[in-house]
DNA sequence: AAAAACTCCGTACACTGTTCGGGATTTCAA
DNA sequence: TTGAAATCCCGAACAGTGTACGGAGTTTTT
């Protein structure tokens, strides 16, 4: 068992391919590949994205995608990673840790909502690129000054990480359900005539409408946010 | 467009198949299938799940599953509806409301954790089951006598479960790659050996270990429930 | 006894990611 | 200048996927 070599794609996100001393000039480059299966993703969904899609989309044959990659699943970390990069850092906006984090997050959630097929590649566990480094590194950064430890700092970070990422999926869910015209509206009525009464009863009790994603998000993370706050003024008042 | 139909599914998660009225009888149920696919799932994960192989763990051709489920699809509705219905429900737990959602939040973590396979299917749009509907349904129950409204109810529900979730995933995403004995060393020692100085200073200056995932998710958990707490106290303030 | 309804499933189709081998092309070394 | 080495490109093939079709066999109804 050779294990799975992580190697190869981490050289690719690193240090991209080395121009050939021999041969043929390369007709294309790993950006352009990534590019245009990325096109690919954004127009028409992951489960569109298949190596003979992207290679027609360059006019190349689908074996000489591998020349660029070594396989799909480096195809999909260079997508993510570059998406990653894509995002303004957060220890560079304006305001306090929280003015920056709040906003940090909520356009992560925008982000995801944006490119629902990131949310898909969020679970697999791809190498890390620079791209999600500097994303860290930054993070990092935006405490800077508040007095929490290293350990503290991580720990809030991949707390609220995981809010979002959380409430990524369930909204992207959402908005999936509701693009398809009708489907929503179908199950609801099929639900609603199909309900034995009184196997559900506080379901059957629900009058108001549900509330809407946004107002979710932004209570809990007003929430979490309370407690990082909380934590950091504990941290002022240590020796 | 026939717009990908949602009732057939629908249909067998609420009322299954009726037993035929002529021909041969049934050699399987839909709970066997099910049963197989799970098992499949559970020991060699999601990607190894294909029709052919159930079909060859019941010991029947793969065509025949179609005359008990409609596509795969639909089978992965019902493998998760099933496995959520196993989940002991929320308001059946002791204690006061606060203990019970802490209890449950802890539980579907380790839920997801033991069925990692859950996480993959989590963001696809699946019909609602009764085995979803009677968890929702629990936890509305959950803040019986809190003086929440309806709204306010779903809303709490719905954050907290997004910050499980989200957490699940970045929980499964890091056991995952620790059982691939090596490849989280490999990919360590690799970044170590190319980070340029200089380029990640806030990382580079981490020197404690990180927080463990566990410690990550009771901190924001906690950090949720004062929120929610916070609320239930202003309702009991209204008149 | 015939017909209808139904299960089971071999076969086939269009797709997938990936490997192989060979032809074309460029560069390096002699 | 010539030959070898290195490299890109890619048609073809392989093993796999989900699923539609049509026919054979089985049971129930008429």
């Amino acid at each position: 068992m050779i294990d799975d070599d992580p190697r190869p794609t981490l050289d690719l996100l690193w240090h991209g391919i080395a121009a050939p001393r021999r041969g043929p000039r390369h007709r294309l480059t790993v950006d352009a590949v990534v590019e245009a299966a990325t096109g690919i993703a954004e127009e028409e969904g992951l489960a569109a994205l298949s190596m003979r899609r992207v290679a027609a989309a360059l006019g190349v044959g689908a074996a000489t995608l591998y020349t660029y990659i070594p396989d799909k699943s480096a195809l999909l970390a260079l997508m993510v990673d570059t998406m990653i990069a894509e995002v303004p850092l957060p220890h560079t906006r304006p305001g306090t840790w929280r003015e920056k984090m709040a906003r940090q997050s909520r356009e992560d959630l925008a982000g995801y909502r944006a490119h629902p097929w990131l949310v898909d590649l969020m679970a697999a566990d791809h190498p890390i690129g620079p791209g999600a480094l500097a994303w860290t590194d930054s993070a990092i950064r935006m405490f800077d000054g508040t007095g929490l430890s290293d350990r503290e700092v991580l720990s809030v970070i991949e707390s609220v990480d995981g809010y979002v990422r959380g409430h990524a999926s369930r909204v992207v869910e959402a908005d999936r359900t509701a693009r398809r015209a009708g489907r929503s509206e179908a199950q609801l009525e099929y639900l609603a005539r199909n309900l034995e009464p009184g196997r559900f009863t506080a379901i059957e009790r629900l009058t108001e409408p549900g509330p809407d994603a946004e107002e979710v998000f932004e209570q809990g993370l007003g929430w979490l946010l309370d407690g990082v706050e909380h934590r950091i003024r504990a941290a002022a008042d240590r020796p």
